[in-house]
DNA sequence: GAGTAAGGTAAGGGTAATCTTACTCC
DNA sequence: CGGAGTAAGATTACCCTTACCTTACT
């Protein structure tokens, strides 16, 4: 799949047939090369082993541009042990039919007795961008017009990654312990070929790798905010050394980029605070003026800054730049207010672009004719605002925030009724009384891709995207709300993305992982996997009181060739919970147990050994985030929301409530009801249903059910058939309890709200 | 000494996040 | 009137690129 560009003659290529992949939590492809293979190719009678490195290779061909991009990180096992590992990670989209069809078939051990001479990343492509320090206009001339591109902006985790993993190898190799030593203390000649070697596999120019470089291991560096006396100081140091930003930087102890960034802020005759209609009146003209434009023509680029400021007199740079990009230069063109529906529109103009990766989107393009965009910077930064919605949207690929948020708005353009102002008076969450404190928590299996024809092991046999909002129906629900995306790549074979929600770990127990959420909401779940799969609230302090669980629409799984849920895979899906104080002990509350005819997985299967030429789909996931988003898109919104839903409540204290509790006296503790906002129409057991959802509320003194009330299979809800969409098409499944959703659309746009206030 | 690679500095545009302020609602 | 909540505006620490300079090596 790459290749190494300059092979020496001292390297030798040999083919392995078979290696074993296994995967890490980090969801990335663990390699495991057998001992005897890599003795095979061993062919060397060197007493000291030759060193070796792994080649994905497409085939015999050098790479071109098309290449997709695997960094692979090789470890060795052992000093001894010719084994070692490697950990792939895919930086780039890669077409999946290229994936599917076996282009990757070969995996090449290439040997090499000065392998860190050659490559430290072992197969990396080696770019000739980030071998080349390139800082002049000629230099970057001439790779542009050899076809390099490379990346710029903002570094990506991967990239940070890929870094750290070069830095590493390149100290371990040299036996030194602390990369400071290279970077500060060692000259030019003793770290000779540092930067070059790190740069491996990076697409940057050498000496944008140089600088991050500088700033990662400069403790002077992210010191944080500056005390008024250190703001003195450097006033004091200013008048004495001038721009020597070195100097200066060392006498406070500071990087001297950040004093000279600090420096720029300090202007002694800025203002700070409101502008006053004659300093916004000053900054129009001035930038008119150096920009050679007219009072209302839209300016946005070419200013320069600092020249505006001079001019302006009582401002810095960074104030006018902010100022006109934020608002004057909006305001003076007569662009409209920013409404709810751009950013609804906003979301979908992203979406429809089809970008990977959030860098490829082009602001200026995008906010053309948009007469309620201020400025291109000013969507950036709107764009950021509704992301951080989101609250791990930093952990999620673009495709699937995108898509998270895309389904979260269009349910709210589709439901209005259930904005979030409505929530604040409780019409929102009609199934809750708004004083109760009720909090809700819904858990949303979303989505699942699945590499066809390869069951999953055991370890990834939970494959279970949810996700998860917290809703309190008291006056504040956005307060208690959290909601983040999990990508799950468990196991080798599957790889899928779940939308917002909570953090799926481990938790040492196999088939056994850890819902966390990433505030201080303390609401573990457990999810366990076969024979059945068990989703297990335990109830801490902060605990939600409500528990929501829905299984995603048929047609949106089926459409899909990824159609692997809870529901296909196991034969039933039991929800409990559990009091905090015990949660090992899980008691079950309620029991909904839905048959699939579905079969297609088997949860329990061992996992298979991959061939070289069977490549998971984890390589590939942008590529797979791709179709995800594709598939994504032609769903019905409202698709995602059908489902199984199962709820428990401590106070249920609703007048509707209260109605189907007393329409229920047969099941003291169990509550049917609708959901929000929906009629309720509740089904006996066994009986079929044709509602889209079913909802089981189940009532707890302590928001959970005690373990000590050990509710056994008797205090189970009674079976009754869930209409689930899903299993309706697998055929009829048997389900326990049921219970009509009239309206999935008002739950979408609950789940829409939840999503919107949870940060 | 010229050429070149590597390292370095300063300027300035930009981003991401926090802080502050103004406003609204009760 | 005042407190709480929220959104918009302001601020700032840090990031990144560009242009140009310096140093060391051949």
């Amino acid at each position: 799949m790459s290749t190494v560009e300059e092979e020496s003659d001292t390297v030798t290529v040999e083919t392995v047939n078979s290696v074993t992949l296994t995967q890490d939590t980090d969801g990335n492809l663990i390699l495991h090369c057998p001992q005897n293979e890599a003795d095979e190719v061993d062919s060397e009678d060197s007493t000291e082993p030759p060193h070796k490195r792994l080649c994905l290779s497409e085939d015999d061909q050098s790479l071109d541009d098309n290449t997709p991009c695997i960094s692979v990180v090789a470890v060795p096992i052992s000093e001894n042990d010719q084994s070692f590992e490697v950990t792939m990670t895919a930086t780039t989209e890669v077409a999946e039919d290229e994936i599917n069809e076996g282009t990757v078939t070969q995996i090449q051990i290439l040997q090499n007795e000065q392998l860190d001479e050659i490559s430290p990343m072992g197969n990396e492509e080696v770019s000739a961008v980030s071998q080349a320090w390139f800082t002049t206009k000629e230099d970057k001339d001439s790779l542009t017009n050899k076809g390099h591109k490379w990346k710029q902006g903002m570094w990506s985790k991967e990239e940070i990654d890929i870094l750290m993993s070069n830095i590493e190898r390149y100290l371990k190799a040299r036996g030194i312990k602390d990369a400071t030593e290279i970077i500060f203390e060692m000259s030019k000649d003793e770290r000779k070929d540092f930067y070059r070697t790190i740069a491996w596999g990076l697409n940057r120019p050498l000496f944008a790798v140089y600088r991050r470089v500088l700033r990662m291991y400069d403790d002077r560096n992210h010191v944080g905010k500056y005390t008024p006396e250190e703001i003195e100081k450097l006033k004091e140091l200013r008048i004495k050394h001038g721009n020597d930003w070195a100097t200066i930087g060392a006498a406070l102890g500071r990087s001297a980029s950040s004093v000279k960034d600090r420096c720029r802020l300090m202007k002694d005759t800025c203002n700070t605070g409101k502008w006053t209609e004659k300093e916004e009146k000053r900054l129009a003209e001035v930038v008119h003026e150096l920009t050679s434009t007219e009072p209302g023509d839209i300016v946005t680029q070419g200013v320069s800054w600092a020249a505006v400021a001079e001019r302006v007199g009582t401002r810095s740079e960074k104030q006018c730049r902010s100022k006109w990009l934020n608002y004057l230069n909006w305001k003076q063109s007569g662009g409209t207010e920013w409404t709810k529906e751009d950013e609804i529109n906003l979301i979908l103009r992203i979406a429809e672009l089809e970008v990977s990766d959030e860098n490829d989107i082009n602001w200026d393009l995008l906010a053309e004719g948009w007469s309620s965009v201020r400025s291109p910077q000013w969507l950036r930064s709107k764009w950021w605002t509704i992301k951080r919605q989101i609250a791990n949207h930093k952990d999620v690929s673009f495709p699937v925030l995108i898509k998270g948020l895309k389904q979260l708005h269009e349910n709210q353009k589709n439901n209005p009724g259930h904005q979030l102002s409505e929530n604040k008076s409780g019409s929102g969450l009609p199934n809750t009384n708004s004083s109760s404190g009720v909090q809700h928590v819904q858990i949303r299996v979303a989505r699942l891709e699945e590499n066809a024809g390869n069951a999953p092991s055991p370890m990834a046999a939970l494959q279970i995207p949810v996700q998860i909002t917290h809703v309190s129906s008291t006056d504040s629900p956005a307060a208690t709300v959290d909601s983040e995306t999990i990508t799950l790549n468990s196991g080798t074979l599957q790889t899928f993305e779940i939308l917002p929600s909570f953090h799926l770990q481990p938790t040492g127990t196999p088939g056994t992982y850890l819902l966390q959420t990433s505030s201080s909401q303390g609401l573990p779940l457990t999810l366990t996997t076969s024979p059945t799969m068990t989703l297990t609230a335990a109830a801490a302090p902060a605990s939600p009181e409500q528990i929501i669980v829905h299984a995603l629409s048929p047609e949106h799984l089926l459409n899909t060739s990824d159609n692997v849920t809870v529901q296909c895979h196991t034969p039933s899906v039991i929800i409990r919970t559990v009091a905090a104080e015990d949660i090992s002990s899980s008691v079950t509350q309620a029991e909904l147990t839905v048959d699939s005819d579905i079969q297609s997985a088997d949860l329990t299967d061992p996992p298979d050994t991959l061939e070289t030429n069977t490549f998971p789909d984890d390589i590939h996931q942008s590529k797979l985030r791709d179709e995800e988003q594709s598939a994504y898109n032609e769903d019905d919104a409202s698709e995602l929301m059908d489902g199984v839903m199962v709820r428990t409540t401590e106070e249920i204290s609703d007048a509707s409530l209260k109605q189907e509790e007393d329409s229920h006296s047969d099941l003291p503790s169990t509550y049917v009801t609708e959901d929000l906002g929906s009629p309720t129409i509740e089904e006996q057991v066994d009986q079929p249903t044709i509602d889209d959802e079913t909802v089981l509320i189940v009532p707890s003194s302590h928001g959970f059910i005690q373990t000590t009330d050990d509710i056994d299979s008797e205090s189970v809800l009674p079976l009754t058939t869930l209409t689930d969409p899903i299993l309706q098409h697998h055929g009829d499944g048997s389900h326990i309890i049921g219970s009509s959703l009239g309206s999935p659309d008002s739950e979408d746009s609950k789940d829409v709200e939840d999503l919107v206030s949870c940060h």
